[in-house]
RNA sequence: GCUCGAGUGGUGGAAUUGGUAGACACGUUGGACUUAAAAUCCAAUGUCCAUUAGGACGUACGGGUUCAAGUCCCGUCUCGAGUACCA
């Protein structure tokens, strides 16, 4: 019997389909195992030979731990929403449901493109998933459940005292106890500080608004890349130099309404997760550096009000006729009433713990007495104000608009019963929450609060609008020509350009917390509006950036460091830094000054010690068709959560998949596309009354929405109907063991998994933390382009022949194609492409014989085409007449050979239909087999390393199982000990006791097999395959008890030919049933080893000499050799290195 | 620039803790079988010199530690991946 590997697999591959072999059950006494792979998305194109390189590995390992005693669940599914199919949908007008479903179960689309079909191409090698509890999150029973998470994140918030995500009831009802102070939430920095009676007060939708700026999923207003030519929205890697990467359409920033998930909010738990997960490093340094995470302090510097517009002092806050009631108020202040006199003494001097003036003007005002920090203002009033009080009432309103609350005392109260005033004022003091005021101070973050002595200048990014408040009129104009300067730049240009320094002055000045000496404050594209507040405190002797500005601009450099010089570049080390010339700071190293800098920022209140991210919150609409419709409909502009017993909210049929006119997502031309809040039902747009009918949103989610969480999907099989996941099965399975897939989602999908959750854990949906226990990222499988090389002529010089006539002989030209080899030796000769030096001769007659030209004269170039790798064999010849019929343009082309051959010029790329370098596995298959594909892929190279695909090492895998076939088989015909692969062989195993070699060839096998799989090191194992089954072929071993063995070991790397063979040996079951063998070192025991003799650490000779030897023996013996007299040449040798069991050395 | 990873025959790649560098396979060359081809089997195959024995040099480059270095340390170069004016 031959090995007829297309009968074997398609027989297995039958067997387990109707068998459900791989059936995962959610109730076991085994330990359970969940090996995934990240799903694909199916494309038309359908699979190509790297796609199946990580589903290789796990469903190896996947097969491997059953084997081992484990409960496994391995499933896969399809991340069915995407760009492609909407794109062609776009093109052919074919719903992306309909391409989406032939892409993934094949048939032919109305292109008449046939589809192979993802199933039948993943079914064709022979993995063992669990198609039982596939997933598609396109599919409306699957989305529901994203819908649902989304609702849930919307009425959740992060509260960072318990830290975790809370419902957003905890804090409507903190709110309405306490306001929103003492509050410690992942919120929206534009928060003002309100009461609790002010929260009650507030109307319904100002308090929705105030809680979308709590809520972990969020309206905001977010600046997009809008191409108005796609109608889209575009990522920034989709723009090259201001324009669209596809199409070169203008883009635009614009700010648009969108969804987005406050991420930002687990930031510090998505970095220290990444302690307790088996990843490799450099993801997780991926991960960190995208949190980006900086420990330093805010600092905030007071602004230095202008010199020269007024010479008020800063803490006026009168307006513009202040001078005149400046002097009103000395005048009121040296005439003060009874009352005020008395209440007074009991103010001033912060005896109520905080400071207040009498007598300042406030607005155009003067108040009687007012507490500028906590914004209160006394009035005392006499008898007069009876008579006036609406003109109070007016008053009182004009100072509440600049944030002040005023209380009115009589003057008998405060004459009567000081006490109770004083009562009063301190309650409203404690209570009195003051929003941050404008532009008074600016703030920053840095990293190294122990520099702040070294502070010489201020920086803003241009962008803030904090810029426009404090530039002096002097100044002004440099001011805006540099902002407008830098708008004009793109980001891209920007990020380009690092080297040219570029800033302006505004003309203001900021007060050094410690010295009180004035700081310039400068604006720089250097800095970025983005991170952290978007100013810098500039320490140039600190921090290159800051030097070479300062150095540009020709600001000071004040050196903090101890011993150090920095007239050339600045001093960034942390390490060595010991501070000077910095006050409370000399002589202190790095660490201990930035605790001590701190403790005196917040001493003085200036400053704190804070943490900064650099991750920013994840935008989630997009202006899209295929994608999850949000579950939200809005009353009043307001965003409402449709009720989770509704869900899903379907996607609504729409004619055409483009933007709508005006510029609405496509969703924008759906009809039936409004929500009834009484029948709770989607309804026609026609219906919508502003009552109980209102619109639903336009957005769709983005991809990443329905994969970051489809591995609990799986977990769930029976009632996918009534929750995401049951319990139970959340429960049972826990996170995924091991997860194999591209590094390339590192900071997409890997992230907002890890978000989501987290999440999901801190609401109590799911038990675990962390999605994904362990991880493998495999490495790209490249493409091998082949080239054919088109000469093309060119013309040296004119002489006596004019252009035309040349361009008329060009066009007489036929195609030549020549040979790479051709060329190359050609061009050895002496590096010249043209004719002289009697080269390329073959050629030249072919162009001589059109004529008209004096082609002495013509140069040639060679231009490589791409030709399809299918045309070409292992040994870079390719087939010539198949090339003819390939394309239309080679048909009537000439072929200049080499040695009878035409070879093709090989490079390695990216797999891609257009360099015709795809190679598909489906052809593999048909032509050496599954086990063949599976085991060659794995035999490559490392896993997680890229590396290009060649089928040329193809044959020594499939000689391999052939080899495997042929040690279970008796060939009659076959000479001794090849491989006959004769249709004559016969099924032969023995029961004979194996022979010692045997038994120690299998348990070498077996140790270094469980090894290598554990390390994830298959194409070591694949090579111990073929160690052993060519060490048991040279022994002739037939023993049942050997081979039983060797076949299960194999059977996760080549599960059909192991099921063959395993039931030839008799066995009903699946092999997937059968049981790991286990090692037995006791067969590996060896008597003797042959000892490799060095002199001077160089190997001469190997030594056979039996392991319990002694040291004294061995070197006995040694020293008595023959060859050691003879490497040794009459020298003593000075020392000799005796390792028993590994080595000899003899020294001297 | 920073972070991470990697440089080994003609090729893909082995060498798990410092201990016989190049396992296993491809390719190439020679041979067997065959009318022939395919398939299969056998042998050789790091480079250079001698070609019988043997010798010298070899893991990107330059140093170092060690009886012994692909492996450890220092420096340099090249390539790949991620990230980027992150304060």
């Amino acid at each position: 019997m031959k090995y007829h590997f297309n009968k074997i697999e398609a027989r297995w591959q039958k067997y387990w389909a109707e068998n459900g072999t791989f059936h995962a059950s959610n109730t076991s006494e085994k330990p359970k195992y969940y090996v995934l792979d990240m799903f694909p998305y199916p494309s038309g194109a359908g699979l190509h030979v790297g796609h199946p390189l990580g589903y290789i590995a796990s469903d190896v390992y996947a097969r491997y731990k059953r084997l081992k005693g484990f409960n496994v669940l391995h499933p896969q599914g399809y991340d069915s929403f995407g760009l492609p199919a909407e794109q062609y949908a776009i093109q052919t007008g074919q719903h992306p449901a309909v391409t989406t479903k032939v892409n993934i179960e094949g048939g032919v689309d109305n292109q008449n493109n046939t589809i192979a079909g993802y199933r039948n191409q993943l079914d064709k090698i022979g993995f063992s998933f669990d198609w039982s509890r596939e997933v598609r999150t396109s599919n409306p029973e699957y989305y529901k459940w994203t819908q649902w998470i989304f609702t849930e994140l919307f009425n959740s918030w992060y509260n960072y005292d318990s830290d975790k995500a809370e419902s957003i009831d905890t804090l409507i009802s903190a709110f309405a106890k306490a306001g929103n102070v003492q509050i410690n939430a992942a919120c929206d920095d534009t928060i003002d500080p309100f009461t609790a009676e002010q929260w009650n007060a507030f109307s319904d939708k100002e308090q929705q608004q105030i809680l979308l700026k709590y809520r972990l999923t969020y309206l905001a207003e977010t600046e997009v890349n809008w191409c108005p030519a796609l109608g889209t929205v575009l990522a920034n890697d989709e723009i090259v130099n201001g324009v669209s990467e596809r199409g070169g359409h203008p883009v635009v920033r614009k700010k648009m309404t969108q969804w987005s998930m406050r991420i930002s909010a687990y930031a510090e738990r998505l970095i220290q997760g990444l302690n307790g997960i088996d990843w490799s490093e450099s993801i997780k340094e991926t991960q960190r550096n995208w949190i980006g995470k900086s420990v330093g302090a805010t600092v905030t510097f007071p602004l230095i009000p202008q010199r020269g517009t007024s010479d008020r002092p800063e803490y006026l806050t009168g307006g513009n006729n202040a001078k005149l009631l400046l002097e009103k108020a000395k005048e009121m202040r040296n005439n003060p009433t009874t009352a005020e006199a008395a209440l007074w003494e009991s103010l001033k001097g912060k005896n109520l713990g905080d400071k207040f003036r009498r007598q300042h003007p406030v607005g155009d005002f003067i108040p009687d007495f007012v507490c500028l920090s906590k914004k209160l203002i006394i009035e005392v009033d006499g008898k007069i104000h009876d008579t006036q009080i609406e003109q109070d009432q007016a008053r009182t309103e004009e100072l509440e608009k600049l944030g002040y609350k005023v209380i009115r005392f009589r003057n008998e109260t405060v004459l009567g019963n000081l006490e109770k005033v004083l009562e009063t004022i301190s309650s409203e003091l404690e209570s009195r929450i003051v929003p941050p005021s404008g532009a008074r101070e600016i703030s920053v973050f840095t990293t190294r609060p122990d520099t702040i002595f070294g502070v010489s200048f201020m920086t803003l990014a241009p962008e803030l609008d904090l810029v426009q408040e404090i530039t002096t009129p002097e100044q002004k104009a440099e001011v805006d020509a540099y902002i407008e300067a830098t708008a004009k730049r793109s980001e891209r240009e920007r990020m380009a350009d690092v080297k040219t320094i570029s800033g302006a002055f505004t003309g203001a000045y900021a007060e050094h917390p410690f010295t009180k000496e004035p700081i310039p404050i400068w604006i720089g594209d250097y800095v970025l509006a983005g991170y952290g507040t978007g100013a810098v405190m500039a320490v140039p002797c600190g921090d290159q950036r800051d030097y070479d500005f300062a150095t540009h601009f020709g600001i000071d450099i004040p050196n903090v460091f101890e011993g150090v010089d920095i007239s050339e570049e600045a001093f960034s080390d942390k390490e060595k830094t010991v501070i000077a010339n910095s006050d409370f700071l000399n002589g202190l190293t790095y660490k201990k000054a930035v605790k001590l800098a701190i403790y005196e920022l917040e001493k003085i209140g200036a400053g704190s010690g804070k943490i900064n991210y650099r991750l920013r919150d994840a935008v989630f609409s997009r202006q899209r068709y295929w994608g999850e419709p949000f579950p939200v409909y809005y009353v009043d502009g307001m965003p409402q959560m449709i009720d989770a017993a509704h869900l899903p909210i379907q996607l609504p049929a729409i004619e055409k998949y483009l933007p709508t006119e005006t510029g609405e997502p496509p969703l924008g031309r759906a009809d039936v596309w409004a929500w009834d809040t009484v029948k709770n039902e989607v309804v026609s747009n026609d219906l919508v009354n502003g009552n109980t009918i209102f619109p639903l949103e336009l957005n769709t989610m983005p991809g990443w929405a329905g994969s970051s969480w489809y591995f609990f999907r799986y977990m769930e099989k029976a009632q996918r109907d009534a929750v995401f996941a049951s319990k139970e099965a959340l429960d049972y399975w826990g996170n995924v063991d091991l997860y194999i897939g591209g590094s390339e989602h590192g900071t997409g999908h890997l992230l907002y998994s890890r978000f989501w959750v987290k999440f999901l854990k801190d609401r109590g949906h799911v038990s675990v933390d962390e999605p994904f226990q362990k991880m493998i990222n495999q490495g790209m499988i490249l493409g091998t382009s082949a080239f054919v090389y088109r000469a093309d002529a060119s013309i040296i010089s004119y002489n006596d022949k004019d252009s035309k006539d040349f361009d008329n002989w060009i066009k007489k030209l036929n195609t030549v194609l020549i040979s790479k080899d051709k060329i190359d030796s050609e061009l050895k000769k002496d590096g010249k492409s043209d004719f002289s030096n009697n080269k390329f001769t073959d050629l030249k007659e072919i162009w001589a014989s059109v004529e008209g030209f004096d082609i002495e004269r013509i140069a040639i170039k060679f231009t490589p085409i791409h030709v399809d790798v299918s045309l070409v064999n292992a040994s870079d010849e390719l087939d010539v007449e198949k090339v003819k019929n390939w394309r239309e343009e080679f048909k009537n082309a000439e072929f200049i050979l080499e040695d009878g051959v035409y070879k093709v010029g090989r490079e390695v790329e990216k797999m891609s239909k257009s360099k015709y370098n795809v190679v598909n596995p489906d052809q593999i298959c048909d032509q050496y087999g599954a086990d063949t594909l599976r085991m060659y892929e794995m035999f490559l190279g490392p896993l997680e390393q890229a590396k290009p695909w060649n089928t040329a090492g193809i044959t020594g895998v499939h000689n391999f199982l052939k080899k495997l076939w042929k040690l279970y088989h008796s060939s009659p015909s076959a000479p001794k000990g090849g491989t006959s692969d004769s249709e004559a062989d016969t099924f032969f195993v023995t029961d004979d006791a194996p022979s010692k070699d045997s038994l120690k060839t299998l348990h070498k096998t077996i140790k270094k097999v469980e090894e290598d799989i554990e390390n994830f090191s298959f194409n070591t194992s694949v090579s111990t395959f073929m160690i052993a089954v060519n060490e048991l072929g040279a022994q002739k071993c037939t023993s049942r008890e050997v081979l039983e063995s060797l076949v299960i070991l194999i059977a996760p790397y080549a599960p059909h030919i192991a099921e063959e063979l395993w039931s030839k040996l008799g066995h009903t079951e699946s092999i997937s049933e059968a049981s790991f063998p286990v090692f037995d070192a006791s067969h590996l025991v060896e008597s003797s080893k042959n000892y490799p003799i060095s002199f001077n650490g160089k190997m001469k000779f190997t030594l056979e000499l039996p392991l319990d030897m002694s040291k004294d023996e061995i070197q006995e013996v040694v020293m008595a050799h023959e060859k050691t007299k003879m490497y040794l040449d009459g020298r003593t040798p000075k020392k000799i290195i005796i390792v028993p069991g590994k080595i000899v050395n003899l020294v001297g």
